[in-house]
DNA sequence: AATGAATGAGGGTTCATTCAT
DNA sequence: CATGAATGAACCCTCATTCAT
């Protein structure tokens, strides 16, 4: 029994999908403000009833996509194993890293979504928006506190220092959206961690 | 035809400053779609019309303070001089970024506007804020380049990178305005810089 | 063709009944425009298409349930038989007044819905709730005239009496459905009939 | 200055009557519920955001009605007064009903608002509504009581008999509402006493 | 006969904008 | 110039009803 789910429930699981695509669509491009129910449903071919027979609010789609995505992008992120006989920090940093790049960019409304996350005035999504990216910068100000313990790298304000390299991520996100000959994911990363372990100087 | 005003536009001019301070706020506070007329008359004292005789319309006073402010910061930003005889590329550089993160700091609705100002309705005032942001890093890639031509810098990606130090400064600027107890302009800067051009590794 | 219903024809008499009472009950709680039909097959335990099986909408069954409690009322009602030999008109009246009385405090969703029925959307059912209560009025009216031609009564308007009569009536039955600790029908009905036949007068 | 009102504020209030008189027509007609903002602006010929200019919200108008109302009333009803040299008391009942009669069948829509109270699912507006006659019930009540006091009425059961002759007041309102031919409320209440003091024996 | 997913008209409310004063 | 009452399109959401299964 492979699969648990009767031909009905599969309908209806689809059709949350698709409502959930045609929303996430539509914030991206105008904001939680700026979605309307009418725009999201039109997006997703339904009628306005339809909507509200899957997810109970604007409010709760948009706290649905976030949820899913944060979930998702946890899975990707984990504490550096600093025990002997894990691989090199760097190389498990490397693979989170591309890992999580690698599933926004492949999700622009998403990516979209997590950029510009500003301003809802549904100050719950905010909050849990910006509980995420908090939990990332925590996750980076303690891999640059281990690492700093075990000798691998200078001393630093840890705190200071993994927002920027935060910061930097989203700038190079950002640019792999909006820029249509962007490098991979594999050089960008590349690109990035000598960035921050050697800096540019000659 | 001096530059002295006759008093009649200067209290036009006054009134105008005085809607855009208190729109300014509004919109720091509640975003965009979320900043009413409504507010922003009560906030600046004046009636529902005169809004109108100083603005066209909503998204007017938006790229109004927008356009001002990136006129402000324009002005803290140029090319690196590179001529002999001119302050060390190193010194320049701080220069600028001191002085820029300052402004943005010391105007907290300001700063909130341009970390956040992601979803406005009208896709021209969007545009002007990605050309700004744009123009920036490009600001940021010339000198990449020019310190890789000097032989100062690494050979190194230069639109990605100025990408990535682009994000480092929004990171940076949003921990600042976020947090309470943050450190100064200074002590940012100089971390910065020191992950910029060294890294973090020992 | 004997009375007696084939075992189908029965089941589904009781389905009809089980949506009754719950739409009953639910009209009752919260009016008829209060009632959804979510509420009725919520508390009715059956489907949604299944309720339209049964009645053909929302007014349907309420015209269903006002209909029936109507007809079950006008078995209680009838003319004062001034025959000879039949028993004293007080007599009749009061037992009447009583079985009328114990049938509706007796069903308390019923009483409010008869009590506040005022506005349905269709007019019909509003005319058809007035119609009831002037047969009422009449019933009593009518009462009235032959008390005062069987020298009984002492003179007076019939029709204002009357409507007056049912006024009471209904009032003593909203004090009845409203207070917890309200006496019971055969001490209401003794104290209105002493009003209305001696007044409160010493 | 017998008006203090300047010319804008006496239409404000104009206006503000032309709504009200629309709204308490609308609610007369269909009840709370069934009244839409839309039949109200129609019918007071006035944009949607107008009424808004005007009243909070649906409910806010129904308030102000009801609160008008129910002052009104009140400053038609007081305690009879017993004290020597006062009127007789069946004189002061009289002229109270009277009034208060007179004010309610002149305001016919108000009538069938009153009469109609029944089901409002604003839970507010059914208590206040509910407040105001159990209000005019227990003076009715202490008049009773008062008049058993003084000899002048025989025992009965205040409360049971105050619930009857509110009862009475709303079956004879009813009455001059719905019926063409209705009597002059003089006749009306003339009939009342007669049948509250002597009751309909011979 | 029974189901419940789908529908869309209509509900109350907000708010950017206009214009007569 | 300044005002603020008036406007109506657009908002989010509910719910009686239908119909394919």
């Amino acid at each position: 029994m492979v699969s648990t789910l009767d031909p009905g429930e599969r309908a209806k699981q689809e059709r949350r999908r698709q409502i959930l695509d045609a929303a996430k669509a539509v914030f991206a491009d105008a904001g939680y403000h700026g979605a309307s129910i009418n725009a999201i449903i039109e997006r997703a071919q339904i009628a306005r009833g339809t909507f509200y027979l899957y997810f109970s609010s604007k409010a709760a789609v948009f706290d649905s996509i976030l949820d899913q995505a944060m979930a998702e992008l946890r899975t990707k992120l984990r504490r550096i194993d600093v025990a002997p006989g894990a691989p090199a920090p760097q190389v498990q940093l490397r693979e989170q890293v591309v890992a999580t790049l690698e599933y926004i960019v492949s999700d622009r409304a998403l990516a979209m979504l997590l950029m510009s996350a500003g301003h809802t005035p549904d100050a719950e999504a905010t909050e849990r928006l910006d509980l995420f990216f908090t939990e990332v910068r925590d996750l980076i100000q303690r891999a640059l506190e281990t690492g700093m313990e075990i000798g691998l790298l200078r001393p630093c304000k840890p705190q200071l220092v993994a927002a920027a390299m935060l910061g930097m991520i989203r700038g190079v996100i950002e640019l792999m959206i909006h820029q249509t000959d962007a490098p991979t994911v594999d050089e960008v990363v590349s690109e990035m961690m000598l960035v921050v372990f050697r800096g540019v100087l000659k």
